[in-house]
DNA sequence: GCCGTTTTCGGCCCGACTGTTTTCAGTCG
C-alpha cells in the first residue's frame, strides 16, 4: 500500500468520526497524520518492519503508527471497520457538496436514512429536507443547485489556467479607481499544480473601510461573474462559467500583510503557525498578529514583520505546507530556493522540423530574449511517426543545420552588441525581428502584484548575448526492449540526448520500469525524458518504481528531467524532494513547441521551489553552455 | 490522538457568512 493510500483510508477515517460528532482534536489528529503521510518521501509501507521510524515523523504517534501498520498489513484498520458498519462510504462525497458539512450529514442520515447524492436530491425535491431545522427552501434551492455543479465539474484548475484566470480578473478589478495592489493567494500562491478555487487579496485606498462598499459593488458586477455566491462587507465570492470559483477580498493596508498570510495558508502552516503566536502569549488572525493580554498590534502590515514577530525567517508561499519549514525558519536554515531568474538553458524544445511550430532560429531568439545563455533543440526520433519524427540521416542533417544556424547567430550576436552599445537598429536585416525583442521586453512596463508569485525577476539582461548557444540534440524514443530507435552514431554526434518513453503505457509496471533503466544504461542518454511516463500511469502506483529509477539515474550520472509546462510534468514535488535525496541531478525544461511556450518555465520553478530546492539542484543553471556540458553524464 | 519552555495530563487556531436562529449552530476557508 502506497503513502496516498494510507492517507486517503486515515482522511476518510477523520470524515467518518467527524459524522459521528467524535473529539474534535482526534480528528484533527487523523487529518494531521494524513497530511503528514503524504508529504513522506519514503514509502511508509517498507517502514512497516520498523515501526520506531513511523514514529519520528511528526503528527505519528503510538496509536497512528499501530494503525499504519495495521493498514498496511490488512488494507483496513478497526476503527474504520467499526466506523463503517454505522455509516455508508457514499456519505463521504456528500461531505463535497457546498453547505453540507459532518452536523448534516449525519442529521439527514439519522433521520432519512439518505446516504448518498442521488437519494440526498430526491429527498430535496420531495421536500423531505424541509422538516429538519435549519434546512428551508433556500437551503434546498442551493443544495440542489451544487448536486448539479458537482456532476457537471468536480474536478480542479490546472495552475496556468487559475493564473489566467486570476490576470483577467485582476485586469477588471484594477478599472476601479483607488486599487494599488491585487495578489491572488491561496494554492495558486504557493504553486500548487493544481487549485480548487482562487482567492485574490486586493488592497489601496478604495479599500479602506469607509469607502470599500463602492469597490465591493464595482467587484461584485464584474462582467465575468456567471453566479453571485455571496457579498459581505469586503469579501465577494462568485464563480465563472467554467465554474471555477473566486473569492475577492477587499482589505485595508494595515492589514494586508496579515491577510495575505492568512488566506496563503496552507490551513495546517497557519494552524501551527497560530499554535507557535498563542506561546508567546500572542494571536494570529488575518487582521493582525496582536498582543493578547492588552490586544496590542504587533504586526499586520506585512508577511515579513509577523514571521519575524514569531521569531522566524522569512518563510517563502511554496513550503508553507507545515512540512517543517517552521522549524527551518526558526533554525535559520531555510534553503536559498531556487528562482526564475537562476535557470540559465532550456534543454528540451522543437521546431517545425517535427511538431513545433516555430523554426531553431525563432527558438533561440525567443529564448535570448527570456535571458537564457543556452537551449537544446530536441526534435523527436522516427519512432514518433505522427510528428514527422526524423530517421537517422534526417536527424543528422537537421544538428548540421542547428550548427549553421547557432553559427550564423554568433555572428550576427557580435552586431547585436555593437547596435546595442550604440542604441541605434541594426542594418543587418536579420536582426529586426531580436531587436525588436530585446526592445520589447526590456521596456515591457512593470507588471502588477498578480504576477508576483509566478513571474519572478525579467531577467533580460543578465546574460551576455555574445555567449548564447544553440545545443545540437534529439529526443529519442525508448523502445520496447529499453534500446534507442536512432543509431548510436547519431546519437554520438549529439550533445544532447532526451530520452523518453512515448508508446502507450499497456505494459505493466514492472516492465515498463525495466525498459527505463535499460534505457538509462545507454551511454548516449543525457537525460531522462518524462520519468513517470507523461501520466499515462497513476502517480500513486508508479511511487515504488520512481525510487528505483531515480537510484539508477543518480549512479549513472543521468540527469532526470522535470517538465515545467503543467499540461506535461510529471515530477511533482515528492518525486522532485526524492530526487534531491538520491542526489540525482535534475533538468527543468519547457519542451517547448513554439517561442511563447518558454514561458511556461516559470510553472515548473514553483515546483521545485515546493520541493525545496536550489540552484545546487538543478543542472541548468550552470552558467554557460560548456559548463553544463561537463556536467552532464559525468559519473557523480 | 498528539504533544511537552504547561512534559504523562490537560491542553489543542480564528473569524465571517448563511440561514431562519430571535441568540446561534453549522459551514467554510
Amino acid at each position: 500500500m502506497d503513502n496516498i493510500t494510507i492517507a486517503r483510508l486515515l482522511d476518510e477515517t477523520a470524515a467518518l468520526l467527524e459524522i459521528d460528532a467524535a473529539d474534535p482534536f482526534r480528528i484533527r489528529s487523523y487529518r494531521r497524520a494524513a497530511e503528514a503521510v503524504e508529504q513522506q518521501t519514503t514509502q511508509l509501507s517498507t517502514l512497516v518492519p520498523e515501526p520506531k521510524q513511523l514514529l519520528a515523523i511528526a503528527g505519528i504517534g503510538k496509536g497512528m503508527a499501530a494503525n499504519i501498520v495495521e493498514l498496511v498489513n490488512t488494507g483496513t484498520m478497526p476503527l474504520r471497520e467499526e466506523l463503517l458498519t454505522k455509516y455508508k462510504p457514499t456519505m463521504l462525497e456528500l461531505l463535497r457538496l457546498p453547505g453540507m458539512g459532518p452536523k448534516t450529514v449525519a442529521l439527514i442520515w439519522s433521520s432519512l436514512q439518505v446516504a448518498d447524492i442521488d437519494a440526498l436530491e430526491e429527498a430535496a425535491k420531495a421536500g423531505h429536507l424541509n422538516k429538519l431545522p435549519r434546512m428551508g427552501e433556500k437551503f434546498t434551492t442551493k443544495l440542489l443547485k451544487g448536486i448539479e455543479d458537482y456532476r457537471k465539474n468536480s474536478s480542479r484548475f490546472r495552475i496556468d489556467e487559475a493564473h489566467d484566470h486570476a490576470e483577467r480578473i485582476s485586469a477588471l478589478i484594477f478599472a476601479f479607481p483607488g486599487i494599488e495592489t491585487i495578489t491572488p493567494a491561496g494554492s495558486l500562491r504557493r504553486g500548487r499544480e493544481t487549485v480548487g478555487d482562487l482567492d485574490l487579496l486586493v488592497t489601496g485606498p478604495a479599500c479602506e473601510p469607509d469607502v470599500v462598499a463602492a469597490a465591493v459593488e464595482h467587484v461584485a458586477s464584474l462582467p465575468l461573474i456567471d453566479k453571485l455566491l455571496a457579498k459581505g462587507q469586503n469579501k465577494v465570492s462568485f464563480t465563472l462559467r467554467n465554474n471555477l470559483q473566486v473569492d475577492v477580498r477587499l482589505l485595508p493596508r494595515a492589514s494586508y500583510g496579515a491577510a495575505l498570510q492568512y488566506f496563503t495558508g496552507s490551513k495546517m502552516h497557519n494552524v501551527a503557525l497560530r499554535q507557535r503566536a498563542i506561546k508567546r502569549g500572542l494571536t494570529l488572525s488575518e487582521y493582525a498578529l496582536l498582543r493578547l493580554e492588552d490586544n496590542k498590534i504587533i504586526a499586520a502590515a506585512s508577511e515579513e514583520e509577523i514571521y519575524n514577530a514569531l521569531d522566524l525567517d522569512y518563510i517563502p508561499p511554496e513550503l508553507r505546507e507545515n512540512g517543517g519549514e517552521l522549524d527551518a525558519a526558526a533554525n535559520h536554515t531555510l534553503p536559498k530556493l531556487i528562482t526564475l531568474a537562476d535557470i540559465r538553458g532550456d534543454l528540451h524544445m522543437h521546431t517545425d522540423a517535427t511538431d513545433g511550430r516555430d523554426t531553431i532560429r525563432q527558438m533561440a531568439e525567443a529564448a535570448i530574449a527570456r535571458g537564457l545563455a543556452y537551449i537544446a533543440i530536441t526534435d523527436h526520433s522516427k519512432n514518433l511517426a505522427m510528428t514527422n519524427g526524423l530517421d537517422d540521416a534526417r536527424a543528422l542533417a537537421h544538428i548540421k543545420r542547428i550548427r549553421e544556424v547557432d553559427a550564423e547567430l554568433q555572428q550576427d550576436l557580435a552586431e547585436l552588441i555593437e547596435a546595442l552599445a550604440k542604441d541605434t537598429p541594426p542594418i543587418n536585416s536579420r536582426l529586426t525581428n531580436l531587436w525588436t525583442l530585446l526592445k520589447d521586453t526590456s521596456s515591457r512596463p512593470e507588471r502588477s502584484e498578480v504576477e508576483r508569485p509566478l513571474y519572478f525577476a525579467g531577467a533580460t539582461t543578465k546574460s551576455d548575448p555574445l555567449n548564447f548557444r544553440i545545443l545540437p540534440g534529439i529526443e529519442v524514443d525508448i523502445l520496447g526492449e529499453g534500446q534507442l530507435d536512432l543509431d548510436d552514431s547519431t546519437l554520438a554526434q549529439m550533445d544532447i540526448v532526451v530520452a523518453s518513453v512515448h508508446s502507450r503505457f499497456d505494459q505493466p509496471i514492472e516492465q515498463m520500469t525495466d525498459r527505463i533503466l535499460r534505457a538509462l544504461e545507454n551511454p548516449h542518454t543525457r537525460i531522462l525524458g518524462h520519468p513517470t511516463g507523461r501520466k499515462v500511469l497513476k502517480r500513486d502506483a508508479y511511487a515504488v518504481h520512481i525510487d528505483q529509477i531515480l537510484k539508477r539515474a543518480a549512479e549513472l550520472g543521468v540527469a532526470v528531467e522535470h517538465n515545467a509546462s503543467p499540461a506535461r510534468s510529471d515530477l511533482n514535488d515528492l518525486n522532485l524532494r526524492l530526487a534531491k535525496q538520491h542526489n540525482c541531478k535534475i533538468v527543468v525544461d519547457t519542451d517547448a513547441h513554439a517561442t511563447e511556450e518558454l514561458d511556461q518555465m516559470r510553472y515548473g520553478i514553483t515546483q521545485l521551489r515546493r520541493a525545496w530546492l536550489t540552484t545546487a539542484d538543478i543542472l541548468n543553471t550552470q552558467p554557460t553552455a560548456e559548463a553544463l556540458l561537463s556536467h552532464l553524464r559525468s559519473k557523480p
